[in-house]
DNA sequence: TTAATATTGTACCGATCGGTATATATTGTG
DNA sequence: CACAATATATACCGATCGGTACAATATTAA
């Protein structure tokens, strides 16, 4: 082990405080007394951890996607079940969470990617956005193309995948609004309607 | 007339020009400097005409709304024509502005909304927005009790109105992407796909 | 003309911004 | 032990924040 003195708080631990207060406030909203204070350190520990402001709103990104972002995709392939209830389990995961009172409201992703566009976010932190946003719409993409045969025959994947980020997006504004989870829910549902077939339970 | 020197510049051209920069950079991500330079006036002259940057954020909602927010309901009254193609039509019309590409980008409601439920956004502007999605809400409300003879029977009026509110958000996110107008109109029309009883042209 | 009133530009206010220099405390290694 | 290495706390940096005091400049009413 190198030398010199411990770090006395869990990095994690305060990577997590810092996302909850990115999510809550935005990159321009959030200043590093707000970040430190949350995270119960001070600066200098900060910049020795995560080097900078910018950096650590990168970190947090990754963070609220591993921790709160990559679960509802999983709703996505429960298997022995039709595409409609499937469609509706990942944006009722969505719809769930975004409403959720423990939480800072709303996503994370959608209210950084309303910053992006504007002067104050980051080149690093913008492209990162991109990124995140792009490859969400290409899991989707790929599901839809595996789905090919249950969808409209209206609609391309790639327009359904569209289609369903922005349903995404629209959740989480409305959730910004104070709208309770039941609402985003029947939403959610109303949503799904469009996108498939008339099927069987058969799948 | 009032004694006195008279206002060297247009009261409302400088407040056009302040809503353009907070459509774009969002009430944390503005300066009074980013303002005034924008508006061209200094400091003094901004506070004697608005009152201060909390009251000019407000003004500059309602300029928004007059100019820019108000103009796509127009769509859903257009006579003889039926309910999926004026539902269209409004949802078109958001299209078209989000990613106008003389425009800031997006939507300032929804972005503002986005930072209501931070820390940042003083109280008198969270209100003021609150009640403009509450206005949008009803008016949409209202239009769906006249409609309910042509919408599907599955949903309220009050559930249309949320779904479309949703829809709006969306899509104004996605304009923040980076999104082409051409890619948010299919989103728009696969929208509206899931609101309308099947019908034909008579209405 | 003059007094009163309003706007303008400049220069400034205390507070906070993101970020760091420095000194001290703690650790592993020789 | 001495020493190198790392983390901590404090105190500070120049720049910018939202907001204002003040004097100069227009403008109208009397």
């Amino acid at each position: 082990m190198a030398a010199g003195r411990n770090r006395s708080f869990d990095k994690e631990t305060a990577l997590k405080k810092a996302m909850e207060v990115f999510w809550k406030n935005g990159y321009s909203g959030t200043s590093l007394s707000d970040l430190t204070a949350a995270m119960n350190i001070n600066k200098p520990s900060m910049y020795a951890a995560f080097g900078n402001k910018e950096a650590l709103f990168t970190k947090a990104l990754d963070y609220y996607l591993e921790n709160f972002g990559k679960v509802h995709a999983e709703q996505l392939n429960v298997k022995n079940m039709p595409l409609d209830e499937r469609l509706e389990g990942y944006l009722l995961s969505i719809s769930d969470m975004v409403s959720d009172q423990m939480l800072p409201g709303g996503c994370f992703i959608t209210g950084t990617t309303c910053e992006a566009g504007s002067d104050c976010l980051p080149s690093s932190a913008v492209d990162r956005l991109v990124q995140i946003n792009q490859q969400t719409k290409e899991a989707l993409v790929e599901f839809f193309n595996q789905e090919s045969l249950n969808v409209t025959a209206t609609s391309s994947p790639e327009e359904l995948a569209d289609y369903l980020m922005v349903q995404q997006f629209g959740l989480a504004v409305m959730a910004r609004t104070g709208a309770p989870k039941a609402q985003l829910e029947k939403i959610a549902k109303q949503a799904v309607s469009s996108m498939v077939r008339q099927q069987t339970k058969i799948n």
